[in-house]
DNA sequence: CCGACCATTCAGTATAGACAGAAATTATAG
DNA sequence: CTATAATTTCTGTCTATACTGAATGGTCGG
């Protein structure tokens, strides 16, 4: 993994992007993207001079894909170094970002949305308006915390299994 | 709308720092924000004294607002100035700005992908492994294209609903 | 066709966040 | 216990992007 192949590099640049896109830092993104395609767990230094970036920055990035779960240390005998391999299972590793992002995210929201119900005071002018807008908000986050927390525990496969019943009962009811 | 109460700042102010934490601009979003909340749609002139931001910035703002389809302007008598107001179905506007996403970002790495397991030279060392592992996330891309597409064709409150099937379903299957 | 009013574009500036390198901390072998 | 290797933390620098203000372009009433 020490020289990266065309299509290695495409790949990882392309993720980095679409990291930064997502809120993601790129630094991360191509780390995680370099362990990914790795066959074997790397070293920090390994991941700094392959991606051309400062140890110090892998340690961080590392650190916060290990919070996400999808990369973790291992230990190669005779190697006192801290070796990081990425989680191969990507609906897992998905399922795991999407997590933590609605608990960061999502969460946090709901609750701003339901203090803000709470909190407003029926004779501001236009009260009756805006508690309109923010209970039609707050109904869509708690419905996609429900949706969320549905899909959580369904195997991977029957959300798509479903989904085809549902179109299915669509075309038939035309 | 000159003058925000404290529950309007709050919303306006949280859905910003949403927003770049999903790779959005913070005006942009603060913006969405104050319309979605207004009783009346509003001049640029307007948005930009009440968020305190440059009209230029505004200006720029709506049109990746109007892009998106979630904000359109119309027109008040007697008055030449376009005004801006945003869409209230909530549940159309987040499948507006996923489809965008899709289109921007998830269909190009679906491309990338594709090119890459086309392009990947089979001499190469370790391209079994490589071949492998974008495979598997190429066939994730493709499964969440293939429920999107999906999703797309069932009203409001059916995904819901038949979630809430499979998990009965799985309940009674242990 | 002119003047006023809006909206947009553009070039320069400011700022937030990413990153590097040094310093500090922790761990381990001898 | 010491020396060395590895990792993490911290501070300053840099870069990408957001933002401003000025200039430009367009539209409408008169």
């Amino acid at each position: 993994m020490a020289e990266l192949t065309g299509v290695q590099k495409q790949y990882i640049l392309h993720w980095g992007e679409m990291g930064t896109r997502w809120g993601i830092n790129r630094t991360v993104a191509q780390i995680h993207a370099l362990l990914y395609l790795s066959p074997r767990a790397l070293p920090a230094e390994e991941i700094a001079e392959t991606l051309s970036v400062a140890r110090s920055n892998v340690s961080t990035s590392i650190r916060e894909l290990e919070t996400w779960g999808i990369v973790r240390a291992v230990h190669v005998l005779g190697d006192r170094r801290e070796h990081y391999e990425s989680m191969k299972d990507v609906w897992e590793m998905f399922r795991l970002v999407v997590e933590q992002r609605k608990r960061r995210e999502i969460d946090p929201t709901r609750e701003m949305l339901r203090k803000s119900l709470e909190e407003l005071d029926p004779k501001e002018a236009g009260a009756d308006f805006t508690r309109e807008r923010i209970a039609a908000m707050a109904g869509f986050f708690d419905a996609v915390t429900e949706l969320h927390d549905q899909m959580k525990q369904l195997p991977t496969g029957t959300v798509r299994k479903l989904l085809r019943m549902g179109t299915k009962m669509r075309k038939k009811a035309g």
